[in-house]
DNA sequence: GATGAATGAGTATTCATTCAT
DNA sequence: CATGAATGAATACTCATTCAT
């Protein structure tokens, strides 16, 4: 009878909010952006076309917010505790998460090698908070302030580190380059593979800090 | 005035195939398949909407023939008097050649690993000339017939006497499954780079090499 | 804590009524009928969507109200004290009132003539109040008991008068005809000058006053 | 059998064109704007939907389109063998064809009026090639290389000379102003009148020449 | 062969209106 | 009384495909 408070409002605009980005992320990473009619979308989220005008001005502003919020939980991921320093067992640390969050956030790193694969797209979405090509995915970051540049530099830092431990033989760019190459490897990899091959990965995992810790 | 033979037909036939073949597989990588229009596509193409379906029945097979003859031509690439066996200069031909290839083809690619990442289309479409999942996208391939099969079959024989060479603490499967991962991801990071970094990559490739050979 | 008693509650509710009244004939006359959405008009008003439906029905019945309203307020301006006599000194004043009525009407003016532009609107809004075609509008009202109707009685009869007044020469249905486009032109050139000319209306007035009294 | 050629296209182009944009203008005219959906207008005019934006980008294109091409055709049919000076000849030919203009072109007036009584839409279409206001329509425009400021100015010119004739007791600016609320009342009130009223209209025309010539 | 006008099913988006709380 | 989440019918717009010439 009597009306709801603000807040209540407030928490169920946070869930359906969520709902439909994880719809979302989820079709348009299975079936390309395209391709998931908002109608699909509403659809299998239970909700009606309108309603997602409630909460996303537009199917494009829903895939810029789902990128931004997957951005954001894979930068803090690696951030936490993080101070710019790299042991080696940070390092295989490091590598390990990797694994893991490739796998919980499949769909969101299918969707982000999509709309990477096109060149416009590229720019026009995430030059802004992913820079231009970053993190695994071209190699160096020009803007510092941005989140996957720190995390490049932590890896930059580690392999100066491991060059001068390993003597003149070892060509650092090159290393870099191939680590970043493996990673995506890796990556692309675990998009295509069903869910059951948890302990191969493991043993891929283990030869990649093998590698290059 | 006399009437070109049909041989002359044919020939001209072919080349404007070919033409809208390669407008649309350069259009489909950089915008996507839905993106581009077959407007767009004909007008780079410099011929009539109306056109494009004397040539290919629809979208969809436009697509279809385009993948097809690529397909043809990387097996083609490889396949030229091989006989199943390979040895480790023609195993550090291959690498390179691959290299080579990723460059020349970078649109099919790019288009391909579109594709690959949306599932239904991946039955749909490939299945059927690629095997399920192959070639240097998913490990093994079931169907031997099949000429992705075919080279991944080499590779494996390739790993498999390296194995015994090497001795009881090589891991063949993993090292495969390594190697398929950092050539993937050699292929991904050439999508996105320019065409500039040629020196690099032949450093990227001697190091590949002298992992995996 | 004591109930608020069933008048005060009238008064509430007159109060918002006559707000989103307001608000709403302010912005249906700026932006349009079909451009000012109720979501809107009741941010606009200070007030949610969902009570705007407990004031009005729908948002035709909204318009409805406003015009009904509106149509009293000047018919009322009119009517007070008046017997259906104008002698000449009642006719300038009848002038200069119709002026200051423009002004204070405004909105409400330009919103009906933008309605009375469309043909179906005309005769779905209006014929029950105003009459078919009336007023300052289209000359003569049919039904005799509709207040526009009396006020173009009026004047008809004081331009009936005049004729008998100024001899043969005098067209009185011209006059007629002359005066309300006069009037016409007076209402639509104040829709679109600034608050600022008050001055030159004046003498504009004046002139119109000379000529037709 | 052979193609057509590209001049028949042409003029299958702009006959079509011009049937849209006159299905378009009635319809804007008599329904309002936002009231005549595309869908309508197409079946209005015996086309598909689709076929509407080959040839106009978007509705409001339309719009623009088709008030571009009246504010053309009003212009030149003032602007034939003028040279900047009118008679007292010229003036009454110049209020006659008016008259007949607005006839003529009855819907464009009505669909100018409904769209400059709406503020924001004033400035977002007319102020390009109309005049931020002008001709008729708010007295003075400020862009004399605009075709409504240059019929305004001879028009001023005449009441100037006019002035010099009637000697110190004739108020030019009044006199203008009021001339132009005239005009104005004369159109708003053809847009209501059927068709029937030539005679009647005949009359007051000749009586508005009377009073400013 | 070749053209581009024409179609219509499909898609994103809007907005008056309803209703649980 | 009051709120704004929720709905769905309607609307502008797109695009693969067809077809008369």
């Amino acid at each position: 009878m009597s009306p709801r408070t603000s807040k209540q409002f407030q928490e169920i605009r946070e869930e359906k909010r969520t709902l439909i980005m994880d719809t979302a992320l989820e079709h348009f990473a299975r079936e390309g952006y395209h391709a998931a009619t908002i109608t699909h979308l509403a659809t299998h989220a239970g909700i009606s076309k309108g309603l997602m005008y409630n909460y996303f001005e537009s199917k494009e502003a829903l895939l810029r917010a789902i990128i931004q919020r997957s951005v954001s939980e894979v930068m803090n991921y690696f951030d936490t505790d993080r101070d710019g320093f790299l042991s080696e067992e940070e390092f295989e640390f490091f590598v390990r998460k990797l694994g893991v969050l490739l796998k919980q956030k499949r769909d969101f790193w299918r969707l982000l090698f999509q709309i990477l694969m096109q060149e416009e797209v590229r720019e026009h979405f995430l030059s802004s908070f992913v820079g231009a090509g970053s993190l695994d995915l071209s190699g160096i970051d020009p803007d510092p302030k941005l989140p996957a540049a720190r995390i490049m530099k932590v890896i930059t830092d580690y392999f100066g580190r491991k060059a001068a431990r390993m003597g003149p033989g070892y060509d650092t760019i090159t290393e870099i380059k191939l680590f970043m190459m493996t990673i995506k490897g890796f990556a692309i990899t675990s998009f295509y593979a069903g869910d059951s091959e948890t302990e191969e990965n493991e043993k891929t995992i283990n030869r990649i800090i093998e590698l290059f810790k």
